[in-house]
DNA sequence: GGGGTTATATAGCAAGCGCTACAGATAAGG
DNA sequence: CCTTATCTGTAGCGCTTGCTATATAACCCC
């Protein structure tokens, strides 16, 4: 055991609730006040902690992200184009409309407006959603090479559709949108797949 | 001419520079500062102009919406269903990437993130974007009745899904998505009318 | 020119923001 | 026991936010 006096709360369960706030809030929109009211501690132990707000919050994200990844390598291991583009676009609608957590994206919520001091979180959350896009697309030339999406196909065109389809998902979901309404979406963007 | 000191700026124009502000920033992500500075004005005239910050946006946001509901009405008096898709998604991905004007749009940046204070604001960009949405799918019905749209096409679903599809374009040009890009991904959502 | 009315510029308010100094509390090592 | 090290709670710092009190300037009517 370290030396000194120990700390009073679970880091893990800690950064849970503080993920649920940015998630609701937003980076800017979630304040010191409301993230330690939902940690369950003060200033001080947030700081002591993990740094400041924006480490907090790149520590959060990290965690949203492990459910993000999953989700979207599940769907990278179907088997073939159709069945990725299948899991990926239903299995968003279920995660988005999950009553578990917030409705909508961490990093869609995040990344579109911001002061000038967030930045560079705007450019993290940038990058994150560039990397998921590059990850479809470099699955749909596989299955292209595979020969199980037709030789005319255009993988990076369908990488950046299907990564279109699912932010404008995760916008469908902040305002409401149920999961039968994001299936419906889903199923309706599939159709691309066939033609 | 009205009776006292005539005001030293010209309302309509001092409302286009704010308006560019809030579409670069969002509601909470534009200060009175940076509208003032762009606006050529001080605090005190822009109260006596347009009462506070969330009338100033509200004014902004009418004159955004002109643009945004004019080429809405453009794509709706086309003549067919595919047609009207076709305008529709196109014409949106010329005006998120029109360097005459900031990226993106501004009803998706507002909508998905704010403080408790801008609730009413992001309920307000809601409810035009279901406006937006609702005048599709009226279009897409007659079109269905009109018979250019098939017997088994879900009207409801198809204007959802192109809601959908301009909502994440919107994101995309945010993220700096260029015109081509944007095109394509307009080609790729337009081959579920096709199916 | 004087009175009334409305805009302007300066300057600053109260409130909320992210963050921290400080003192007290709780542990381990001696 | 005392010392050292770390965490906790209170209280408040400096700054920015949206907004405004006040005094002055520019216009019309008489």
């Amino acid at each position: 055991m370290a030396i000194g006096r120990p700390r009073a709360f679970d880091a893990d369960r800690a950064l849970d609730r503080a993920l649920d706030v940015f998630w609701r809030k937003g980076y800017e929109g979630a304040t010191i006040c409301d993230l330690t009211e939902a940690m369950g501690i003060n200033p001080p132990s947030l700081y002591a902690a993990f740094g400041n707000k924006e480490g907090l919050f790149r520590k959060a994200l990290d965690r949203y992200w492990r459910l993000r990844t999953s989700l979207l390598d599940e769907a990278l291991a179907q088997p073939t184009a159709r069945r990725v583009a299948e899991r990926l676009l239903h299995g968003w609608a279920k995660f988005l409309s999950d009553p578990c957590h917030p409705k909508g994206c961490l990093t869609v919520h995040g990344a579109l407006v911001s002061g000038e001091e967030a930045d560079c979180i705007r450019g993290e959350l940038e990058k994150r959603r560039a990397t998921s896009q590059a990850g479809i697309r470099e699955r749909l030339k596989r299955a292209k090479r595979e020969g199980d999406l037709s030789a005319d196909a255009d993988p990076p065109a369908l990488a950046r559709f299907l990564a279109t389809v699912m932010e404008g998902m995760a916008v469908q979901a902040a305002s409401g949108a149920s999961r039968k309404e994001l299936d419906r979406v889903a199923a309706t963007a599939l159709r691309a797949f066939d033609a």
